[in-house]
RNA sequence: GCGCCCGUAGCUCAGCCUGGACAGAGCAACGGACUUCUAAUCCGUAGGUCGCAGGUUCGAAUCCUGCCGGGCGCGCCA
């Protein structure tokens, strides 16, 4: 509705200007003025204008102004500061249309399939804070395509086969010297102990290089499914996969399926985009040279002139990591001519995790590809008409590398479809490291922050940093709330801790490096998580506690106002003058145009911003006005019915972060 | 060496894409507001050569060039 009214003012503007300056202009630009007073959008045009028609812009914007007819949406236009024209919108049918869109629910969705692959944490340890920017970076992301009337569909890539896996049956046998049997009965947190023993894997190669003939024969025994050994990483490897899942739902995070690289090999899909590959020469066989026997991708460099040749197939004959992600890259397009099976591994079900039984599978069912078909049907995963991957900036180099793959193989359209969406990444800031007690070294002290590192076991654990908030949020919950019963507390403490945690991952622009601080990550003040669920709680209370303030009044007398309240406009037209109210108005309006924007830049950070924004001015109307000892019945509904678009607002624009809203505070 | 990103208040960051009205928040500091729809809040004070130097423009934190400082990436590792 707030789009609609931009649209249809800029096009009337743009209209009035060709006919009156015989000026086509393309399309207008558009800003929010400094100052409430100073209008509801202003247009910079008479500033471009000025000089083709040789004229002051005040000058113009001025005679515009006087010569005009306002559109029904719009009450005047204005001229303003040094050329602008500003517009003032006609506010009682704003309010009233704003109303009625907030109670529309987003739009089902239709169209094309978006593929959107987050997460993809290798299955050998323990998810960290980075891992944690990267699920809530691409669930966001998921919840607003869908909000948006996208089709989505959720992949996270399982890498089983890879030498990290190795690394960790490394450390199992050779390390600790333990059976299949005595690792099952390893109790939880596995993925944890996991954490530690790559670290002490890692530390072990180190001290004799030679060890590392152990990682190279697992990791060949893996690969070429050879039991025990693949039994071995199979158990480990999807008992970490579970662990991740349980995590990332703590945090609110779900999926879809779960392709593995296992079945990409076993399938041969790299053998079929290698077929592909050869035949469209979109990669070249190297006779001699440093690169003999290697097949190689030659990449223009960034400026044309330097060319990059990245390997592929290396001279003994094993593909590269990027040549998987390219056979990869073709399936989610539907390219590759070949498609994996799949079974169901485990539901989503009340909040938690189960293995998948005997039960029907659903929307709650998260698949997982194999070789052989299940009993259950296929669901027809992949063939998307867009693929999004969420993968920390460091990456950029071998997604450029996979575009460019899918374009040598003709298919230019999939490749101006892929995305790379990209982030930076978290490291811990120097307060952090000694908080951990971790000793850095003297290069590293100089270092503004330090990269989390899964092989030297320098990290913060997802888990233990959302224990972390959850224990405090708790102690804040209990000093607030003694009357409710304690699982309700814990509830609520749960809440806020995963608003806290998801607005914090959230609020950094993409391109900024978090630099992990405790501190900040578990401040419940200020620009955080639970000061916009306060904000929603705090307008929930308003209607809580409405009949208990007035038996006069209750929720479906104030409902019965407000349906003559739009009957007569007249009645709030003083009202609607009120500046204060009229901007957390307008805040509430521009959701829309933030969700635009969000999903267009991909920078989750604007939408954060725009919740906080909108949270500060509803708390600044919740002290001016004091709604529940209001006499005055029409202001009283008026009000109320302010207070409810906000929280309606508020509501949305949080679920959209993933940010539940507990019932008390 | 080449490529990408960053440099804005004591600290953490918005604003830069799409140039425009006195450069904004939060935290920390200081002062104030709880018999009130819960103070996880609100109000006020203080704090800035927007890294530096040029250029383009009526107008530059924003666009261009150069420089300085920091980060990351450029493996027959994944």
């Amino acid at each position: 509705m707030f789009l609609k009214r931009i649209e249809q003012t800029e096009r009337h503007l743009r209209h009035f200007i060709a006919q009156y300056f015989a000026v086509e202009l393309e399309r207008l630009t558009v800003e929010i003025p400094p100052r409430i007073e100073f209008g509801d959008l202003a247009f910079p045009f008479p500033f471009e204008l000025a000089k083709t028609l040789g004229r002051s812009p005040r000058q113009i914007a001025t005679e515009l102004v006087e010569k005009i007819k306002t559109p029904p949406q719009v009450e005047r236009f204005v001229a303003a500061g040094a050329g602008y024209v500003n517009v003032f919108f006609e506010r009682i049918s704003f309010f009233k249309d704003l109303y009625s869109w907030l109670h529309n629910p987003f739009p089902e969705p239709t169209g094309e399939k978006i593929i959107v692959e987050h997460t993809n944490i290798n299955p050998n340890k323990a998810a960290h804070i980075g891992h944690l920017r990267n699920a809530a970076l691409g669930d966001t992301f998921v919840r607003l395509l869908r909000a948006c009337g996208r089709k989505v569909e959720v992949q996270n890539y399982i890498d089983n086969t890879g030498v990290q896996v190795a690394d960790v049956v490394v450390g199992f046998r050779q390390l600790h010297k333990m059976s299949l049997k005595q690792i099952k009965s390893i109790g939880e947190p596995f993925d944890h102990y996991c954490w530690d023993l790559y670290a002490q894997v890692y530390q072990w190669y180190s001290q004799d290089k030679s060890r590392l003939h152990y990682r190279e024969r697992t990791l060949k025994e893996i690969e070429g499914a050879q039991e025990p050994t693949s039994q071995l990483a199979e158990y480990i490897s999807m008992r970490i996969v579970l662990a991740h899942l349980k995590t990332m739902l703590r945090i609110g995070v779900r999926y879809q399926v779960l392709p593995r690289e296992s079945e990409i090999l076993r399938l041969k899909f790299w053998e079929e985009s290698f077929q592909q590959l050869k035949e469209k020469k979109a990669i070249l066989y190297r006779d001699d040279g440093p690169q003999e026997g290697c097949w190689v991708m030659r990449l223009p460099g960034e400026n044309g002139d330097s060319v990059d040749e990245k390997i592929i197939v290396r001279s003994n004959g094993t593909v590269t990591y990027v040549g998987k992600d390219i056979a990869y890259q073709l399936w989610k397009f539907g390219l590759l001519g070949k498609t994996f099976h799949y079974r169901p591994f485990c539901r989503y079900q009340d909040g938690e995790i189960v293995l998948h039984e005997d039960q029907v599978p659903d929307d709650d069912t998260v698949w997982l590809t194999t070789i052989q078909p299940s009993p259950y049907k296929d669901p027809d995963f992949g063939q998307g008409n867009s693929v999004y991957n969420v993968i920390d900036v460091r990456q950029s180099y071998l997604q450029r590398v996979v575009v460019e793959g899918l374009r040598r193989l003709g298919f230019a359209e999939q490749a101006d479809h892929s995305v790379h969406f990209a982030y930076e990444m978290v490291a811990l800031s120097p307060t952090c490291c000694s908080e951990l007690g971790i000793e850095l070294s003297e290069e590293e002290q100089k270092k503004p922050y330090v990269e989390v590192s899964g092989r030297k076991g320098l990290g913060v654990k997802a888990d233990d940093l959302i224990n972390k908030l959850v224990e405090k949020s708790l102690e804040e919950v209990n000093a607030r709330q003694k009357d409710l019963p304690l699982e309700k507390r814990k509830e609520i403490a749960h809440q806020i801790a995963i608003g806290a945690l998801r607005y914090f991952l959230l609020k950094y622009t993409r391109s900024s490096v978090i630099a992990f601080d405790f501190t900040e990550a578990l401040s419940f003040e200020g620009e955080t998580g639970p000061y916009l669920q306060y904000s929603v709680v705090r307008a929930n209370n308003i209607f809580r506690k409405l009949e208990a303030s007035d038996p006069q009044w209750d929720i479906s007398v104030w409902e019965d106002n407000c349906e003559r309240m739009w009957e007569e406009p007249n009645s709030i037209a003083e009202l609607m003058d009120d500046n204060q109210v009229w901007s957390l108005l307008l805040q509430v309006a521009r959701l829309e145009e933030s969700i635009h924007q969000t999903a267009r830049s991909m920078e989750i950070s604007y939408l954060a911003k725009h919740a906080f924004n909108l949270a500060q001015q509803f708390n600044l109307f919740y002290h001016k006005y004091h709604i529940l000892s209001e006499r005055d019945p029409i202001k009283k509904c008026f009000y109320l019915t302010v207070a409810d678009a906000a929280r309606r607002g508020l509501f949305k624009t949080l679920d959209l972060l993933g940010i539940q809203v507990p019932e008390r505070m």
